[in-house]
DNA sequence: CGCGGCTTTGATGTTCATCAAGTAAAGTGG
DNA sequence: CCACTTTACTTGATGAACATCAAAGCCGCG
């Protein structure tokens, strides 16, 4: 492991608003103590999948894939998240041990927050178990939803999807440095990787997006709309 | 609608150790005051995508589908869900409207219980908050889980992964009647209906599984379970 | 500089959806 | 209760979509 230790108080946290908005400052104090914020670099494991649960995690900068090995040993990519995504919620209340395994796709920093004071603090704040509990829903609401999404379109729409995605939900913009290779792509939509890297050249030659090495650009939005609704 | 409104007390109530253990005797009395409990005949809609949420759903004793549009129009069915599944979770505590309809596939008692009463009580009850948060998470975790499965699988794999989870989480024998249709078994793991029946014919005439209309007897379970693995 | 991983493109074959046409079952209204 | 209509089921033939394989170029890194 790279990755390395930083120490500041959860009550100056960007995202204290976010999460733990509902909490008191003694509250705030006792999660404090018992955290411990780690940076991890680029594509080093954050989570491995089997791995015991201990703490929950909280993904306060950064960039991760979460994974998971098929029954037939297949990796498959069930989503990208970002930071307010909140992917620790998933399983953390429900299982001993972690289902997938999460990966920082760039310099990511984790809170990790024993999951015993994660749960002490639910039972003695109603709120804030509220709160949690509407983050947990959205989370795998949006996670099954997009599953559907991507099932339901052939190989041309579900790229154009991604790109969609990657543009509006995480950079704001309509190019970017794409975060993951053509094979993860793949993995993240269910297709081979000679296949994406076929549609995307397709794309290119159509002008709708030039994708050289990572760097993506979106020429034509609208298509590309177009395309990931009915492709 | 031809549902019918039932009467009985919480406190009687089959399943009240299951989701609402944690509640003392005034907490039910408040829920049984609120709650309204129905009785949907197979086929019936219980909740329709799209509508405002403004119960909580239990589903006491039946059987239900869970399913959704797709952007272009297709029916999609994300689960198929039985008592203590506490399908009412999905969505209903981070969105204003529902995101699926649920469909009962055979006479189903489903108690509707206030949103806001739900808040109410997890608001003031520490125990049953966690209670609830680990429910959620189960299964949305389960629902994910599954579909990264199915899909990780081709036809034959998806249909023998399917007749084994009926027969092992569902009915609990290898002889059962099967609660859905072609069709909707194909909008079940996405795939179209005149391939589900080929490969069930296949399966016939292999001696794997004798399905006969809607009466299924798996013949070999270890060659389903090996097909469902590699296939 | 050479090795390994990512990328690219073409050729090939498999898997699967689609279409069509027919049968069986189940619901519907007189 | 029977004719009628609709919906579910079934099978074969066809072609489209996609995975797989192979070979070659590119790039980063020790």
């Amino acid at each position: 492991m790279h990755e390395s230790l930083k120490t500041s108080h959860c009550e100056n946290c960007d995202f204290k608003s976010l999460l733990f908005k509902n909490l008191n400052l003694i509250e705030l104090n006792k999660l404090n103590q018992s955290k411990r914020e780690y940076v991890f670099r680029k594509g080093e494991k954050i989570i491995k999948e089997g791995q015991k649960i201990t703490d929950f995690i909280y993904l306060q900068k950064g960039l991760v894939k979460i994974s998971k090995q098929t029954e037939n040993k297949k990796n498959h990519i069930i989503s990208i998240a970002l930071p307010k995504s909140f992917i620790g919620f998933l399983t953390v209340f429900s299982q001993d041990n972690y289902g997938y395994t999460i990966t920082a796709l760039e310099e990511t920093t984790i809170c990790f927050i024993e999951i015993e004071m994660m749960r002490e603090v639910i039972l003695n704040n109603g709120a804030f178990a509220l709160h949690v509990l509407s983050k947990i829903s959205k989370v795998s609401d949006e996670i099954i939803f997009e599953r559907v999404n991507i099932n339901s379109k052939q190989v041309r729409g579900r790229i154009a999807h991604l790109l969609i995605l990657f543009a509006k939900e995480i950079f704001y913009r309509t190019s970017f440095e794409m975060p993951i290779t053509r094979r993860e792509l793949g993995e993240l939509i269910g297709m081979s990787t000679a296949n994406v890297i076929r549609i995307l050249s397709e794309f290119h030659k159509d002008n709708v997006v030039k994708m050289d090495r990572s760097k993506v650009e979106i020429m034509n939005f609208g298509l590309l709309e177009k395309i990931s609704k009915f492709g």
